[in-house]
DNA sequence: CGTGAAATACAATAAGC
DNA sequence: GCTTATTGTATTTCACG
């Protein structure tokens, strides 16, 4: 991880899509070294993916929620995620210290959609629900800083 | 949003770096209609960008946490959100319903550094934080489902 | 580990269906 | 609005320093 590097993530965070000569451009080193570094990147695991970031609004699901959950012991999704497999509303989940066990973020069409997951949700743990009302910080590029 | 559409944005979640030539065999259309498809549909705010998933854990930043906030009034983080520009440790923001007004997710290289950036936070309202143990489901694609 | 030069593959435009 | 064809450029691999 050394200054080429850092600017090639921090590239690449910006906009996956860039080709390897304008990173080249960009980073100041040929493009065959952008490809081999970028490789590198990729199997050490410090890349996990290039993903198309969606608005889920602009496609008809204008609800998302944030679901703190409190499992109820052994079924706990945060062991057993594939417990989810059949919710695509369901984004994201992150496991935590504390009471909590894991916060869901769901995304869906309408309220009552919403409702029936939570009911799902409901299953596996306590829940207690917040709906999203924006988006201030949507993401950040994790940076050498 | 069409049946193409969806294939389009599908395949583009899961690998963004995809070129219009590898999706124009996936979805089994043509080289320029792939590129005119997503054109339009980056135009129409529904692809809101392409981004490289970096493991924060990879890069040195293995203490992240959740941060949920009740500002204390006007200055509120989730109407200033530039109020947190110069903290690269801050990765997302977002505004909720309810008596928590946003939750706030931060990627730090120790437990020090954490506490710094908690400090940072109580400046704008009272804060109760978890730690990030793991996360089952790291992210999900929008589906037509 | 980086650079340079080869063949291959890709993107973009324009024209036609 | 989708497809085919063409042109120019980008990407990749290999060989070399």
């Amino acid at each position: 991880m050394d200054r080429v590097d850092w600017a090639l993530l921090g590239a690449l965070q910006e906009d996956a899509r860039l080709s390897y000569n304008e990173l080249a451009r960009r980073v100041h080193v040929s493009p065959p070294t952008v490809a081999q570094r970028v490789r590198r990147l990729e199997n050490a695991g410090v890349i996990t993916g290039y993903r198309a970031a969606v608005d889920p609004t602009a496609v008809g699901r204008p609800v998302i929620a944030l679901v703190r959950m409190k499992c109820y012991g052994p079924r706990c999704i945060t062991v057993h995620p594939e417990l989810l497999d059949d919710c695509p509303e369901v984004v994201e989940v992150v496991r935590l210290t504390g009471d909590i066990c894991s916060v869901v973020k769901v995304v869906t069409t309408s309220i009552s959609e919403l409702e029936r997951l939570l009911v799902r949700l409901g299953g596996y743990g306590e829940t207690s629900s917040a709906m999203v009302l924006s988006t201030p910080i949507p993401w950040r590029p994790v940076t050498a800083g």
